[in-house]
DNA sequence: CATATAATTGAGAATAATTCTCAATTATGT
DNA sequence: ACATAATTGAGAATTATTCTCAATTATATG
């Protein structure tokens, strides 16, 4: 089997094994669909580009192979306000490709932006810790994300 | 019919009416429910609180209506990673009952939070602001919420 | 106040994303 | 190479939400 290329490096196959988790053709594909497809992407766009390199992946295996790395910390899952799920690979809090989404409410477009990052993680690190100990939270993730309209659909 | 009360006042039938649209007691049902029955209220939560005042309604109006009240600006839609949309009353950015969310993954509890909000809403607004500028969106709104674990849940 | 009209409604069917079931297949430790 | 538990594909099932449509009703106007 090949090994997984690209930037997010070959991390992946030890996380999922450490979990007692296998490496099958089915989960390499869902790899190299999240590293080549982008960001962003809906379930459909996964098992689509997945199935370019492994026409037999089921739709079923893709949700599964979704939430097993959402679990894992590998992907990251959120939603834009439209009804589909959206994943993509998660840079940590701290990498340089971590980024927020600014969505437009009309044509659903989706900017990632990183302007501000270096404040908005200070903050969310403050208030992290601040909730963390007034409500015996342990956070794990945070969403923050902008709604509005591109200058397409505002005037 | 009687006039709404509690705290988000009467403001609310002069905001329907100043859009063309009629109030009826359907209206009058989903906004007791809102006002009485708490934050964070699936549409099936409404849709039992409103039967109670009107045993008549349907679902399909719950629905069409908390759309409409979000259209309005009077109630934010928003979503904690089940399935399900999330509706309360809009205390508008700077309100005092401006609150952010804190959520289980697990029990699916739901902490409202107004610590930091200052620092936050700061933030926001100045990143708003900047996004605004750089990528030409007319931003409407923002979430910001964290997710993690609980007391009970964390052991 | 009565009337006309467009908005609104309830009920149930339809939709669509996601999850579940289950028998067949396969990755992995030995 | 084998045994075994994990994984899979296919399609059925689930579930929140939206749609359809005929019947009802709020409201402006005379």
């Amino acid at each position: 089997m090949k090994i997984h290329k690209g930037h997010h490096g070959n991390c992946c196959c030890g996380k999922i094994r450490g979990f007692g988790r296998r490496i099958t053709p089915a989960r390499h594909a869902v790899l190299d669909a999240l590293s080549t497809r982008g960001e962003h992407l809906t379930a459909e766009d996964v098992f689509k580009a997945s199935s370019r390199r492994y026409p037999n992946i089921g739709l079923a295996t893709v949700y599964r192979t979704l939430e097993l790395f959402t679990k894992l910390g590998m992907v990251s899952k959120f939603d834009t306000g439209d009804d589909k799920a959206r994943y993509e690979f998660a840079d940590g809090p701290h990498a340089k490709g971590h980024h927020h989404h600014l969505v437009c409410t009309s044509c659903r477009r989706i900017v990632d932006y990183t302007d501000f990052i270096k404040e908005e993680m200070d903050l969310l690190h403050k208030t992290e810790e601040g909730l963390s100990k007034k409500y015996g939270f342990k956070i794990n993730s945070h969403v923050m994300q902008f709604y509005g309209l591109c200058r397409d659909c505002a005037r």
